[in-house]
DNA sequence: TCCATTTGACCGAC
DNA sequence: GTCGGTCAAATGGA
């Protein structure tokens, strides 16, 4: 895995390399050279990827057949779904009372542990190589942060959002963040029950704001919108987080990542 | 003053 | 007892 990631790498920084030619107007044929070079490198990060999850799939023979997720192949580079990663949840008993407050915290105590949320979809993001690692790419919902763990066994901490419309429109979505010991540029997020809300964010995805459609766990929407709205086209390894992204007090994209990853070293 | 994040504490599952 | 998810008071920026 670590191979293939290698090569992703490689292959973003042949894309910086393009884009500095690009705007140094380099001629067509080292652009085009620089072209093929770059789609060789994704073409056979992207058929070891194939390889690894047919392995992967091969190693557990009574696995429920995977979901059909309909990824191109730079969406594949972008994020793999882990099917193994997967967590199911435990069902509890009792539902956190809305009116749990501090009138009546007594009376009924709060439940603190997860309630049966829903589905669960893990994906991996490439995090921004500068600017706010810790915040994943926008994916076209507003997140409030409401937690932040340190994990036994991992370098950096967990962060856990949840849907800003939780409160108005009672949207259950939660998501998780966690940058990866092995690779501090990958950030594993996890997704927890899908939206009820509907609404669209703030977000600069604005031509996709008024259509309703509930991505939910349906993270490949996220890559979906992330590569393939040519309205938003972002380059490839620019950091690409909207404003609701930035942790608040932040002067700037930098100074929000050292807030949140100040005392994690990337070494 | 409002609002979002931070962070220590709480709590249930294991 | 440990761990991870959540709560809510504290905090700070706008």
């Amino acid at each position: 895995m670590e191979e293939i990631l290698s090569i992703i790498f490689n292959g973003i920084n042949q894309v910086e390399e393009l884009k500095f030619n690009l705007s140094a107007q380099e001629s067509p044929e080292s652009l085009s050279s620089s072209l093929g070079s770059i789609s060789t490198l994704f073409r056979d990060a992207n058929e070891r990827l194939g390889t690894l999850l047919e392995r992967k799939n091969a190693f557990v023979p009574n696995q429920p057949e995977p979901k059909p997720v309909q990824v191109s192949g730079l969406d594949q580079m972008m994020m793999q779904i882990e099917p193994g990663l997967k967590q199911d949840h435990r069902v509890r008993e009792g539902v956190k009372s809305i009116d749990s407050g501090p009138g009546c915290a007594f009376s009924t105590p709060r439940p603190r542990r997860r309630k049966k949320d829903g589905a669960v979809e893990t994906v991996l993001v490439v995090a921004a190589r500068m600017g706010n690692m810790g915040t994943p790419p926008d994916d076209n919902y507003v997140w409030r942060k409401y937690g932040q763990k340190e994990i036994l066994g991992s370098r950096y901490p967990r962060s856990y959002y949840r849907c800003n419309h939780q409160k108005v429109y009672k949207c259950p979505a939660k998501k998780q963040v966690q940058r990866l010991d092995e690779d501090p540029y990958m950030l594993r997020v996890t997704y927890r029950s899908s939206h009820t809300c509907q609404f669209s964010t703030t977000s600069s995805f604005s031509s996709t704001a008024t259509t309703p459609v509930n991505y939910g766990p349906n993270v490949h929407n996220m890559a979906d919108l992330m590569f393939e709205n040519t309205d938003s086209v972002v380059p490839f390894c620019e950091p690409y987080f909207n404003n609701d992204s930035l942790v608040p007090g932040a002067a700037s994209y930098e100074d929000s990542w050292n807030s949140t990853w100040q005392s994690y070293d990337m070494s």
